[in-house]
DNA sequence: ACTTTCGGTGACAAAATCTGGCACCGATTT
DNA sequence: AAATCGGTGCCAGATTTTGTCACCGAAAGT
């Protein structure tokens, strides 16, 4: 029997049972008691916390909060969590939210040194607020996929992105532009960036953006931070 | 030397030169030739998305979007997560969307066998949807932090809760129910029980709750499927 | 056409690791 | 004092991992 298959049987059994001896969890995976015992002390060691008492009636016991997984993520699978839970935040009443942030701390511990750097470079460029009510929100688009690969490249290499942009009357103008920010305000989400050709920053409606595409090679001028820190709601995070 | 180091160091070395030989990796490492082939495939594998070309000038190049971590997270913290990817695409225009799935998918294969059972139980409870316009959203209060723990029992032992229920009119009663479902219609949350009091099922506004606790030993009579299946945005995960 | 370079596979013995039994310790209950 | 129960060190045997070797197919230079 393979040892992860065992590590997971006795978890189960030690979850269904509730309290269970080291030799009735042998008897029943069909392994040695050493075996059990060096099994649950590698459990303990991944992080299961699991309680004993010697003695008559004593036994093992696993902590139901110490019930875990892990995953692999790439650095924008968390970012895209990352969006997701503080756009929920700024929706108001997310009773889950702390947890959601528990989890997303953990994610983000098991990143190395570069990852998190590149994390953090994305963090920098999103600020996720509340819509002012007397904003207009007629003709509400929908953000096309395509757009993702662009902006990942776009923000983390530092390149310039050319696009077509739809402005509120419908006129279409192609844009270069230097991305600086990405700003969330539900259900509206905006590209702040240097505008190349109007040699200024502009806001541009995300949903009204359509065939970015990188442009190589172009370097970088302006840096631009555009609002003030309270809007952001990473100041938890390590930066 | 330990197989999982072996392969952080040629996760490393590829990410620091971009390109690299098999025999160059051996070398590098210490490792035989064989090995560092197996423990490419290992990683593949694990969703790491290592190019090759064959013929001189050839080798292996690690692709930088499956630069990956890894974390341990509970099946509530996962849970938490899936409540911000599906509130946020209920709100609409979520270009990450599908980038978030992903990565939950994912964060789920991670689960073992009774971890996704539990995992279902909770999904199977949560629906989300879009508030009608002409609902009352009046008196918002906050969702407090402790009904998390005493929701988790009672949906996945199938657990009574008793709590204090301030209605509309600011009466204040004590319920006994059985939780059947929650509701998120942004920006409000219900859950969805039968009221064991009242011998019926009713709908509780959760910013209304307050001092939820477990009844132990209270067995579960009713099971209630309220809502039509196209309201429930996991329709695309196993179950 | 031929050679070299490079990823990839199968087979098999050697090396490393895991497993199981054993003796034994300390704590706790009967 | 006896029985129950978790935990540790030790060592031979079972199991898995590793290294070696032969070989294949693709690409690129000669």
């Amino acid at each position: 029997m393979n040892i992860r298959l065992r590590h997971d049987a006795i978890v189960r059994i030690l979850r269904r049972k509730g309290t269970s001896t080291v030799d009735g969890l042998a008897r029943e995976i069909g392994a040695s008691r050493r075996t059990v015992l060096r099994d649950i002390s590698a459990l303990r060691d991944q992080g299961f916390v699991i309680h004993s008492e010697t003695g008559r009636g004593g036994g093992l016991q696993l902590d139901p909060n110490s019930m875990q997984t892990t995953a692999r993520l790439s650095v924008v699978e968390v970012f895209a969590l990352i969006i997701s839970v503080a756009s929920m935040r700024a929706a108001g009443s997310l009773p889950f939210s702390d947890l959601a942030d528990a989890g997303l701390a953990k994610i983000e511990k098991g990143f190395s040194g570069d990852k998190v750097r590149d994390l953090r470079r994305l963090l920098d460029c999103l600020y996720v607020g509340q819509l002012s009510p007397r904003q207009d929100i007629s003709n509400l688009g929908a953000i096309g996929p395509e757009l993702l690969p662009a902006f990942e490249a776009a923000f983390l290499q530092r390149l310039h992105l050319r696009f077509c942009y739809r402005d509120a009357k419908g006129v279409e103008t192609i844009r270069e532009v230097e991305p600086q920010a990405m700003l969330i305000l539900p259900p509206l989400w905006y590209l702040v960036a240097w505008d190349a050709g109007r040699e200024d920053f502009r806001h541009f409606r995300m949903d009204r953006i359509c065939n970015p595409e990188i442009v190589q090679g172009a370097q970088f001028r302006r840096r631009h931070v555009p609002f003030e820190d309270d809007v952001c709601p990473f100041s938890d995070m390590p930066r």
